[in-house]
DNA sequence: TGGCTTAGTTCGAGACGTGATTTAACCTGT
DNA sequence: ACAGGTTAAATCACGTCTCGAACTAAGCCA
């Protein structure tokens, strides 16, 4: 309520540019003219501003268009090779750095297994600093910075600080401690967003101005996006599906509550209930992906009492996320809802028709009728693209 | 992503005057000193906007503050005298039009009764028209606008269609139909969500970035305020927090689902769940209110049969809108979740406690624990002045 | 080659915000 | 009563911005 944006001529100017580069970003090589038309600046301001943007070699000449009758548009592009940016995926199994172009294009990467399976933060800042050093030594263009995508909660105050209830880190510093390895612009945010951006940018939401990201992995998450931008809510927990509660008194949820839609659908849970319903030995790997990829086996080949204990398992979990879906439509009417995470497309082929069913079931009728319910485009590995987009997004708002 | 505000230097002007206004109008006098300060904005510029605001007669000067040594400062505030605008509550039983200065003081209203309980279109537009008319004439100052809250959902296509499907308004152009009666500016916005805004100007909500406001009458809505703003997703529908799912298979809803929140908490629900225990010939009104009043009364006075089955009724009540509280705050993460609605506040009393106790058995520790829930503060009529904030916000966000 | 059409640039005008300077309004101490 | 000090507000000169109009560039066609 009490400061906002533009000031003086000098702020308008660069928030000018900044739409005018955002365009060029999003829209692909555009004529002066079309950025006449897009942004309703006037011609003159468009050349006058594209002129700056070439002259920082931000923006290209790209070829023009056959003309018919007068003079050709040149096309124009942002150089993608001017810039490149950071983005790392801090797992749970794995530590993933990549590196990108300013288009986001993938130019080299480092991964550091996380050992024993365990994420101590000792062990990660070095690992991720020691994988920025060899990222950033092959650097062709100046890095923009360096997006972290993190399992857990990221306030900031002022510094990124991570609660990672799961993983057991409690009020991790990791921006400071990273500071002490990096002069590059730090970008720390939860991973489900980071990913959720990256499918707004590139994959499955392009387009959307609303939606909503449904993450199954082991748990199950969210990233809300509202107007182009992640919801955060007023302590940056905004998005916690896997903890709308699916069944008063119902299963107990590694959050302490019962009845969480999480107990129910990641693929912890979803193991869970399968072992309860056939015994404990059938599924006998403590890797979860193996062991959910078994059920989803038995369900589709075995015609006897495992199989059946499989599709029984699988169609309560198609109903909990259809009912999860029909609340998140209900509640905030997104354009999409698009579903992703490892577990959630691994069971996706086998559950989507039934989740579609019980979710228009449990819908209103007119706000389910104009949401299309999807699967996410970029696959479970899109962490790290995603938390690249952070500093590209700090770049492009701020117009260079 | 196209076009976004500012792009000249008179945008940049209106919006810095729109600035300096909205902080006058919010946070009362104001010496030119602390605008200064609070803006960000030169003393110059700040001298020289109040001075167009202060000839527009928008703003006028309020005393000064005793200075310690120095020329005292001179206050400003806006001259809630300059203009009115019109507030319409279109209720289930009554139509009422309030006047308003721009303070939002009441001036002046007219009731309308609803004829036998039906609103019907071709008699709610000559209603609102003749007590618009009745009001404008009744006008010291010029009139910015009408604010109308109706019962359903609004869209706009571009002029403000009304759907309704409890009073069985389907797609009424309600902003076409009024235009023939009047010249002034007309904003259309469920009756919710102009309480809500009611309440975060002058009520529970102020000072709130993020809220929720959870209406419970009859049925069970909801208003989601992001960023101070309304949020109402992408076709207008979201904030339905009464067809959020709380039981699988559960208690048939009037919109067709089973299991809603709005099928256990709502007014209409309590009664009907009541007489199920009790037998249906025990409370034997139409009124709801009336009905919900005398079930109340029985928790707190009858110790026998009748007054258990009323206090097991509240209490599952009170369950129910825990977990429904949970629920907003494990996914949206509100600042504040806020209860109104004349049912939601004729409760409260009794269930506030339990209420506290389930939402916070269900929710995540951390979110719950910043999150306060709380009683909306303008009382079950805010519906009108809420209504009447549009036209002002406006006003505001225009820069006059 | 000359006219026509469209794209992009240049230029002068008008509007804005800012820092520095000036004026206004009050207080204190003598 | 009056000078000196202090703070608030207004004024001024300057640089920056966008815009419309005029102008130049670069193609087509006959």
């Amino acid at each position: 309520m009490t400061d906002e944006g533009r000031r003086n001529v000098r702020d308008l100017r660069r928030g000018n540019r900044a739409m005018l580069l955002r365009r060029l970003y999003f829209h692909g090589p555009l004529s002066r003219q079309e950025l006449v038309q897009t942004t309703g600046l006037s011609s003159a301001s468009v050349s006058n501003v594209v002129a700056d943007l070439i002259e920082a070699k931000i923006v290209v000449e790209a070829g023009s268009v056959e003309s018919d009758g007068g003079r050709p548009r040149i096309l124009l592009r942002v150089d993608a090779a001017r810039f490149e940016a950071i983005g790392v995926d801090v797992g749970e199994t794995r530590i993933r750095l990549e590196r990108f172009d300013l288009g986001l294009r993938e130019l080299g990467s480092v991964d550091v297994p996380v050992l024993g399976g365990q994420l101590d933060p000792k062990a990660v800042v070095p690992a991720i600093a020691a994988g920025l050093a060899e990222l950033t030594a092959g650097a062709q263009a100046p890095v923009l910075g360096v997006g972290i995508g993190v399992p857990g909660t990221v306030q900031h105050q002022p510094y990124a600080v991570v609660h990672g209830q799961t993983i057991g880190w409690d009020a991790l510093p990791l921006e400071e401690l990273l500071r002490e390895h990096t002069e590059l612009p730090l970008f720390v945010d939860n991973g489900a967003r980071t990913m959720a951006q990256a499918e707004m940018w590139f994959g499955a939401g392009r387009g959307a101005e609303s939606a909503v990201f449904l993450l199954l992995g082991s748990g199950a998450g969210a990233s809300v996006i509202v107007d182009g931008a992640p919801f955060r809510g007023s302590t940056t927990s905004a998005g916690e599906w896997g903890h709308l509660n699916a069944e008063y008194g119902g299963r107990l949820c590694r959050c302490g509550a019962r009845g969480c839609l999480e107990a129910y659908v990641g693929a912890e849970a979803v193991i869970a209930r399968y072992r309860e319903a056939v015994g404990a030995a059938v599924i006998d790997t403590d890797d979860e992906e193996e062991g959910l990829g078994r059920i989803l086996a038995l369900a589709e080949v075995d015609a006897g009492a495992a199989g059946d204990a499989a599709r029984s398992v699988l169609d309560e979990t198609a109903v909990r996320i259809g009912v999860g879906i029909a609340n998140v439509v209900n509640f905030l009417n997104p354009q999409r809802v698009i579903i992703g995470g490892w577990a959630g497309l691994a069971m996706a082929p086998r559950l989507l028709p039934r989740i579609h069913e019980v979710a228009q079931a449990h819908s209103l009728r007119l706000p389910y009728s104009l949401t299309s319910v999807e699967l996410g485009a970029l696959g479970p590995d899109a962490v790290a693209r995603g938390a690249a987009t952070l500093p590209v997004a700090r770049f492009l708002e701020s117009g260079a």
